[in-house]
DNA sequence: GGTGTTGCATTAGTGCACTAATGCAGATAT
DNA sequence: ATATCTGCATTAGTGCACTAATGCAACACC
């Protein structure tokens, strides 16, 4: 577990991705209790709100449940998604971006495309009952 | 041209996609003189200081070019992405969302390829010489 | 030259994301 | 009970994105 100070992604989010990728990995297996708020905290050198933060995130995420006075527990069925699906998807969207760009677009363009059909998605999901 | 207020992304953003979306529809043809700073920052009843940062975006873009005492211009040829463009990458990316979704990937995690995809594909660009 | 345009530069105010300082509240073992 | 672990809540500091207020500099037309 480490922390890149000249990487700009908050500090919370960086947690938040390393504990993640432990748990798809097997690192931290379900149930498992993961290390204390001021424990992370002091082996970070990071305060333990942020190290909270991050804490917030993967329980919103379903990924761990807190234990209040006891511990934070990674999650009994956590979500894992598999690191080559993640790949898998990435160099997927690697076509699309290629394809984009040959016809001109910017990152921004296509930023603003995923994003269109991010939405188009979910709006699709909803209304379609 | 109009912008929303409940919308909650930056005026000037607004600004810049409208404009854009000007110069690709042929509302502003290339060589023709945009709004100035303050008829346009009245008409929107904003600051000129906004309409300002989203010419000097559109101006980095290579979209429009600046006459300092004269006017604002649409470039002479300016990068023209049709609608249909951006269209066709959306749906296209909306497979690749859709399919990761079906493996369980939250909208944070599809985000998170997308951008992979796109640093991977950059760097690609670059290292290839 | 003067007058009225234009875009540009400098500065300041405001809100928000991020982080930290600090104390409170629940749980457990002695 | 009390010591000492836990996670949680409240508050404050800092930086930055966004917007505005205001004045300066270049160009055109008379």
């Amino acid at each position: 577990m480490h922390i890149d100070p000249k990487n700009d992604t908050p500090i919370f989010k960086q947690i938040v991705q390393q504990i993640r990728k432990g748990v798809d990995n097997g690192l931290y297996k379900p149930g498992e209790m993961l290390p204390s708020l001021r424990a992370l905290a002091i082996d970070l050198t990071v305060n333990p709100n942020t190290v909270q933060r991050a804490y917030d995130e993967l329980e919103r995420e379903g990924i761990a449940v807190a234990k209040r006075g006891v511990g934070m527990f990674v999650a009994s069925e956590p979500l894992i998604i598999d690191d080559a699906t993640v790949q898998r998807s990435a160099s997927q969207f690697e076509k699309t971006i290629s394809a984009g760009v040959k016809r001109g677009m910017s990152p921004e363009r296509l930023r603003q495309a995923f994003e269109q059909a991010l939405q188009d998605y979910s709006r699709r999901k909803v209304t379609k009952k």
